[in-house]
DNA sequence: GATCCGTGGAT
DNA sequence: TATCCAAGGAT
């Protein structure tokens, strides 16, 4: 009885998956495995990492841009850290990034570029936790894993009406989810799950009419939908301020900074500044006539709210400060700064 | 288990 | 404007 509903519930997915299945960059659709198109293992790991906690329309042009500049493993494995973090700036929870190089110099380094397919191997590397190597050895390697995501959640807990709240319900809803992962095409079946979550069950208004899993959905029966899945109430953000400095030669060049690699924007370029808190102190990187910038920057992270003063200065010819860097004029992007250190950019561009 | 870690779009 | 939350992982 219960593989005769495991199986009509993962069929009824499937099939629709052959037939709403989204087109992605990384994506290689039911039509062409079906075909014999094998997936490429460094493409679907790198997908999955800029997914963590990330969107689908965030990711795309990331994507598109990593795989041009390093079509391969090897050749990320290779590249300058300073670039990759440049390429990953404005995506994000920036220990991704760090972790990336890590996994393909490993990768390159101890597996001779071929990456590894069990779920064990996988999640020893760094970066890849237990949804990531669910997803990879299901969809590169077409291994029966489960993958627990956000999306998945939220169907399991609809599909069979857990009132349980997050986090604590996650290990039931990974057995329901487990339950269901049929043995034949595991790689389609779990983006099928997680696309019906991202299209049809949908956290907010789910289109539970045109849901190929209407009829079993005890949620759905129960009228509970939009309720589940119940989660911990959050804390409060605070609010912490600070300054930041920004200072120019006169042909152009700009001081700069690599943050440490732990902590908040870890690894990436930035701006020298104070620290961010309640009542922050005025600390610029050299004694000068700092101006302060009409307006100023607002952003919010994950578990604050952040709001900057900008302050400019001329950077004096053959100053050299410790753990700064004079950036020439031709060698900076703005778009390798993460998102808040833009908006310090901008504002002081459009000054 | 709790906390830290970004960003942008939807509501 | 405020909140949610998205194909989570590391510590």
């Amino acid at each position: 009885m219960r593989d005769t509903l495991k199986n009509d519930l993962s069929c009824a997915l499937l099939d629709w998956y052959d037939r709403h299945a989204r087109k992605m960059p990384w994506r290689v659709g039911p039509a062409d495995r079906a075909a014999g198109v094998i997936p490429d293992p460094y493409r679907v790991w790198l997908s999955e990492v800029m997914l963590q906690q990330t969107t689908v329309a965030a990711v795309r042009d990331y994507f598109t841009r990593f795989t041009v500049r390093w079509p391969t493993i090897q050749a990320l494995a290779a590249a300058p850290d300073d670039q990759v973090m440049g390429e990953w700036a404005g995506l994000g929870y920036y220990a991704r990034a760090r972790n990336l190089l890590k996994c393909a110099r490993v990768v390159t380094d101890q597996y001779d570029g071929v990456f590894p397919d069990t779920y064990d191997t996988l999640l020893k590397l760094p970066g890849i936790g237990p949804y990531t190597a669910a997803a990879i050895s299901a969809i590169a390697f077409d291994r029966p894993e489960t993958v627990l995501d956000g999306n998945v959640e939220r169907v399991m807990a609809r599909l069979y009406d857990i009132h349980d709240p997050l986090p604590g319900s996650k290990p039931l809803l990974n057995d329901k989810a487990a339950e269901l992962t049929p043995t034949v095409r595991p790689g389609d079946y779990a983006q099928a799950v997680m696309d019906l979550g991202a299209t049809i069950c949908t956290p907010k208004s789910p289109t539970c009419g045109i849901c190929p899993l209407r009829d079993p959905c005890q949620a759905r029966a129960a009228g509970t939908q939009p309720d589940l899945p119940r989660k911990l109430p959050k804390k409060p953000k605070p609010t912490r301020f600070g300054h930041v400095y920004i200072a120019q030669r006169t042909d152009g060049a700009l001081l700069l900074e690599r943050r440490p690699d732990r902590g908040l924007l870890g690894g990436m370029l930035g701006w020298p500044g104070s620290d961010w808190s309640e009542v922050p102190v005025e600390s610029p990187p050299f004694a000068a006539d700092w101006q302060v910038l009409a307006g100023e920057v607002r952003h919010t992270f994950t578990h604050f709210h952040l709001i900057l003063r900008i302050w400019t200065a001329p950077l004096p010819v053959d100053m050299a400060l410790d753990d700064l860097i004079v950036m020439e004029k031709h060698a900076f992007r703005p778009s390798d700064l993460p998102t808040v250190m833009r908006k310090a950019h901008d504002l002081w561009r459009n000054r």
